[in-house]
DNA sequence: CGCATACTTTACGTTAACGTAAACTTCCCC
DNA sequence: GGGGAAGTTTACGTTAACGTAAAGTATGCG
């Protein structure tokens, strides 16, 4: 099998793309908590999901906290009654959320792509002075 | 007529749910310039349309100096064919990014969706506990 | 007139999410 | 055995995006 089983905080680092200071941090944060060897930081393939999870967040400007409750939302821990329909009702402000930022990002491209053909007209037009 | 042609920074404040500081600090910012009458500011629909980009900005995770950058690509200025060019460029890697954004969301949703379907089975496993 | 309401400026405070620096250990390599 | 590379802890610093408080002005109203 070529799936590694672990991983070094410098690898993570490497592969999101961050600094070893901000997967600390996640773990200060208690957002992840990978196993040590010794003093040494081990992570698993679950803490990488983890961390995917979060850098996802934050590209669509999530806050930790909000990732955090997203992750956990994965989870569902001692679970009664209520606390599933409070679930469920966080799962739908999500998508309401999420359907709204779906809505401005189609309104941005939209914007994005008339900028864009106002840039080709203007630079056609410095090419081809020749109009009255 | 029924539009209005003017604002108060109160009006404002209102229909957009944020502080009157903040559209102040908007200003300070210089991502907005209102009119005075005396030391009142006052907002022209222009205005209030670059209010609505900040915030729709915000709800997708940019930075107000991001916000202003895409404001500005929509008032192409003083343009040679380099600064057109470099314009497009910016373009394209908002597109780019929008489209991740696009990406990041429907993953997302579909997690949702598998999350909802958690709660619903361990719910009617809850109301219906006659199974083996 | 007095008061409330909405506006103004100035300025210090706050929170999130790390950055940066210092000083230390571990391990590998020639 | 002396580097060098990668890891560690501790702790203070920094930036963005406002919050909050204080003190003053303008305007309408009963």
């Amino acid at each position: 099998m070529s799936k590694k089983q672990t991983y070094s905080i410098g690898e993570l680092a490497r592969e999101f793309d961050v600094t070893t200071r901000t997967i600390r941090f996640y773990e200060d944060q208690n957002l992840v908590n990978p196993a040590r060897r010794g003093q040494t930081r081990v992570y698993s393939p679950a803490d990488r999901v983890t961390l995917k999870l979060i850098l996802r967040g934050k590209r669509l400007g999530f806050s930790l906290a909000e990732s955090r409750e997203l992750i956990q939302m994965y989870q569902p821990s001692g679970d009664n009654r209520n606390q599933l329909l409070a679930l469920q009702d966080k799962i739908q402000q999500r998508r309401d959320q999420l359907n709204q930022q779906l809505r401005d990002i189609q309104a941005l491209q939209q914007e994005l792509d008339d900028a864009d053909q106002r840039c080709e007209d203007a630079l056609t037009a410095l090419e081809n002075p020749d109009h009255v």
